[in-house]
RNA sequence: GGCCUCGUGGCGCAACUGAAUAGCGCACUGGAUUUCGGCUCCAGCGGUUGCAGGUUUGAAUCCUGCCGGGGUCACCA
């Protein structure tokens, strides 16, 4: 069974051994490993071996040593046929055979390339999205969201337990602010009867505190103070600063205020997500872990780790790994983000039984993270590298950085809302929805349209930073969401008019390959490779381009060949059987980037 | 300024982590349907991979310097 999971991997295993051996019989060396890449489209073959890599073993001419490397191929490996030699590069033939035969081993596997978990092994916890909880998410959380989301069904995929979660931060004086305001301005406004989604609504009086907060501090100025003493000597900020005070002191009344608040932006959160297509196995709130790390760094301040200034506040002193010093607690005593983390990351590794943390964090905290696992390896946490901080570029708008305070962010549900819109625009012109009820249409506008953003956000390296083109990132045609979806779309339409029982194995028979059906079949067998692949690089941007590549192989071959009208029976069957499989890749290679597919569009 | 990071045809992205003639999409030009969904396919145009050195049989990829963009240098999170 676990013979068939990796077909790519396995035929390469096999002329691994077998150019080891010839390169011994022929000259007598031994070499401990093969390079290998996947022939390249300009030439005839299937794999590709590098003979550059075997000169520092073998002197010769690298043509030569790939022509009788060649030949010691094909006469002792049954599956090669053919081979040619350009340059430093061997390039084999592999038999139809066996390709034919892979494929209707893996035909049958469902779930083909994913490998299910040993549920007795160590998880991998990844955390994502972490919002405060003082204002709505924008299109800065849904790329973290649709990464982290993505990830951790990569991960899960290839083969491990997988715990997703965020640590909420629901406490501090960010929503003190709102809470001020809202106890200020609000009149009793509230999610129910203003009819706005809860994190809106907090969030209209963050924005009311700022603007308040900014008018006192205008007013200061004006009576003389300096600019600086009065963003700190604002009254209204004086009065968030003694809330969170009395929140700390577990005051009943704000308390209670803190908890209703929170609690519409959950709602609210829970909406967003939901539409999103995310999920959590578990949350953390920073009103339960705040406090958490305080011990922890008494400790290292015991074992001359870190090291107290006059003041009281305790640092670490990192100037020997060409770092900074970095504060752990404040001089009161209380603690900085540093201090927390310490605290979560050990809680974490507590909680669970983990191989591996990582965070979905943007590239602005590269500095923050490498200092939190430096710490963490300092203090003597053997676990300290297994914590991969997945660092992701900003997403910049055409007009530039998204700036709230200059009302240029995207809020992430109206963004859904709109593509939604798009999405339903160009169906509507399009599709093909004969028979579709209006909530059925209404959920395939918001897979196309979510499809649509998912994709165009995922198919990027999450190292790089996104130019979010809103235009762009509704196209339909090219390397987007909608026409892979599309392509899924019309292999079910094949699938319900074909009138015949293609499940059944096909013998190897004397089926010769069409070149269009052989690529196609190639790419398939790389899938479970991609998985693996994607999930060591953390990354959904490979299993993107490998779908939009067996689309496109898939568009090709559907352009070539008949497939229903194929008269020859047994050969219309396997490329019956071709688009079944390429159908149920789409859907499962989507499902890991939280894409839907629809039957119909 | 120190540190980190990025720079690939007009635009948006790839390149299996050092290999062949650097791929693809958009845009532009020209073709393809008595056929299973034309939101498709095929072809053309377009790049001395920011610049200058170096290492290597081989560099978009590694090293050095410079130029340009971004991030970060909070007792915020």
């Amino acid at each position: 069974m676990h013979f068939n999971l990796f077909p790519y991997k396995i035929m390469q295993k096999k002329l691994e051994q077998a150019v080891k051996k010839g390169l011994q019989e022929i000259y007598g060396v031994t070499i401990n490993s093969v390079e290998f890449q996947t022939t390249k489209k300009d030439f005839e073959g299937d794999y590709t071996i590098v003979v550059f890599a075997f000169l520092r073993f073998i002197k010769g001419n690298p043509v030569e040593i790939g022509n009788k490397l060649g030949e010691f191929l094909v006469n002792n490996v049954a599956e090669v046929t053919k081979f040619n030699v350009v340059k430093g590069f061997l390039n084999l033939v592999i038999n139809d055979s066996y390709f034919l035969n892979s494929f209707q081993n893996i035909y049958k596997i469902e779930n083909f390339g994913f490998v299910s978990p040993n549920p007795k092994d160590k998880a991998v916890m990844v955390e994502y999205s972490s919002p405060n909880t003082n204002k709505p998410l924008h299109l800065g959380h849904i790329r973290n969201n649709l990464l982290g989301y993505s990830v951790a069904e990569i991960i899960k995929a290839s083969g491990k337990n997988v715990y997703k979660t965020q640590i909420i931060n629901d406490r501090g004086i960010h929503i003190c602010k709102s809470m001020l305001a809202w106890q200020r301005f609000g009149n009793g406004e509230t999610p129910k009867n203003t009819n706005l989604k809860g994190d809106k609504l907090v969030g209209n009086y963050y924005v009311a505190f700022d603007k308040a907060y900014k008018e006192e501090m205008k007013a200061l100025v004006a009576q003389g103070k300096s600019e600086e003493d009065a963003k700190k000597e604002a009254p209204i900020l004086v009065e968030a600063q003694e809330m969170l005070r009395k929140w700390e002191a577990g005051d009943t009344e704000v308390v209670a205020l803190w908890k209703k608040m929170n609690q519409w932006v959950f709602d609210g959160f829970d909406i967003t997500y939901k539409e999103l297509g995310v999920n959590f196995d578990k949350n953390y709130y920073e009103s339960n872990t705040y406090l958490l790390g305080k011990d922890v760094v008494a400790k290292g301040l015991n074992d001359g780790i870190f090291y107290k200034k006059d003041d009281g506040s305790v640092w670490i002193d990192l100037t020997d790994e060409g770092l900074d010093e970095k504060i752990v607690l404040r001089a009161d005593g209380t603690a900085v983000y540093m201090t927390q983390d310490i605290g979560t990351a050990i809680e974490r590794f507590k909680d669970f039984d983990l191989e591996k943390l990582v965070y979905t964090v943007g590239n602005e905290q590269d500095y923050h993270f490498k200092v939190l696992f430096l710490i963490l390896s300092k203090l003597g946490y053997s676990w300290a590298k297994n914590c991969y901080h997945l660092s992701y570029g900003m997403v910049d708008l055409p007009s530039g950085k998204m700036k709230s305070r200059e009302g240029t962010v995207v809020d992430a549900d109206d963004l859904m809302v709109e593509m939604t819109n798009t999405a339903r625009d160009i169906s509507q012109e399009l599709g093909k929805l004969e028979g579709y009820s209006k909530p059925e249409k209404e959920t395939l506008y918001k897979t196309i349209g979510l499809g649509a953003l998912k994709y165009y956000i995922l198919k990027v390296d999450p190292k790089k930073r996104i130019l979010f083109n809103p235009e762009e990132s509704v196209d339909f045609a090219g390397n987007t969401g909608p026409f892979i979806q599309y392509t899924y779309a019309r292999i079910q339409s094949i699938l319900r008019k074909a009138s015949f029982d293609y499940h059944v194995t096909q013998s190897e028979a004397e089926v010769n390959l069409h070149e269009k059906e052989r690529s196609l079949i190639k790419q398939l067998l790389l899938f479970p490779e991609i998985i693996q692949n994607a999930a060591i690089n953390h990354s959904p941007a490979l299993i993107a381009n490998f779908t939009y590549d067996l689309v496109k192989e898939y568009n090709s071959f559907y352009q070539t060949v008949p497939i229903l009208a194929c008269e020859n029976e047994q050969e219309k069957i396997i490329r019956t059987q071709l688009s079944f499989k390429v159908g149920e890749i789409i859907k499962s290679a989507f499902n890991l980037l939280g894409i839907n597919v629809p039957d119909r569009m």
